[in-house]
DNA sequence: GTAGGTGCAAATCATTTGCCGGCGG
DNA sequence: CCGCCGGCAAATGATTTGCACCTAC
């Protein structure tokens, strides 16, 4: 048994044909399945399974705490397991995939600022943006999950000035 | 002259009614304002103007980098002027109200992270979900834009387990 | 048997676009 | 004058919901 069933059944969740199927395709997962992309899936091991479902079954699994819902910024959410380890997302501009990685300095330096602002850090959101540094290869290129990277909508006409991107990578 | 309309001659954009009253009406904010919030403002000085417009404008000024683009994860993007000093939001959870705030470290953090991991930093996105510490009276509330708390939806049903909300607050 | 789950289609919501007449430089 | 600009309405795309039927426990 998965630990994704496992989880279901601790929360008490009722076990249809489409949830099994719901929960098989995303243990097999590597990548972080949107709804879109799990209905895809899922319909190749069963052909009659409502985009409905998939959706009301995703909302319902994040809000008993077995799946966390993310937000990569392009519109689509995506869910994870909920009981993994907390980690943060990269972002490879260059490609899609995405990097989880753990840095408990991150929520401890926005506990700080948010001190620091007369307030106590209640969670936060954060992705990060990065392209490969060719100076050596990659270690371990994990969770391709194909999240379109950041660009600018083609939409063209004049073009005065230089092209500044994303928010600030800060000096 | 705004610095909002400076920003724009200097990218030589033309001008026309529906503009100026938007940028107007942009720099009289003290918000991040999102196309609706805009068009309902400019819609009580001119009713004569239409959403598309609004859209368009706000999407040339972002292309033209006289507006950044804000995504508070609320599914509705908010607009401020580019030419800010680099800084990231703390949104306050208890009644949608932002705090924007320059913190360097952060990005530094971020380079060093991304570094470990074989990557350059681009930049990121970062929301920080924060409540007012009642230890001690806020120094200046500023920015009220009503982002809507990321509160769960309504949605309720059985209830077996605690309830572990947000991202990582870490340890 | 009954509350909860599901399919289907229609409805939302933010945002985009086609078309076409009108204005700015 | 001419190409960008703006109005209107229809189109998108992700996600939600009303309704009636079906099924897990």
């Amino acid at each position: 048994m998965t630990s994704l069933e496992r989880l279901c059944q601790e929360r008490g969740l009722s076990m249809s044909r489409q949830r099994r199927l719901i929960i098989r395709v995303l243990s097999e997962a590597r990548t972080h399945l949107s709804a879109a992309d799990l209905h895809q899936r899922v319909t190749e091991l069963d052909p009659d399974i409502s985009l409905a479902t998939i959706y009301r079954t995703l909302t319902i699994f994040e809000e008993e705490g077995v799946l966390k819902r993310l937000d990569f910024g392009d519109r689509k959410m995506r869910y994870e397991q909920a009981d993994k380890e907390p980690h943060d997302h990269l972002l490879d501009t260059t490609d899609g995939s995405v990097v989880e990685f753990q840095a408990p300095e991150v929520a401890a330096l926005l506990a700080t600022i948010a001190a620091r602002l007369g307030y106590r850090l209640d969670g936060y959101r954060l992705d990060v943006f990065a392209s490969p540094d060719d100076s050596r290869a990659e270690s371990a290129r994990a969770c391709v999950t194909a999240v379109q990277p950041p660009a600018k909508r083609p939409r063209s006409r004049h073009h005065h000035h230089d092209g500044r991107e994303h928010s600030a990578p800060g000096r």
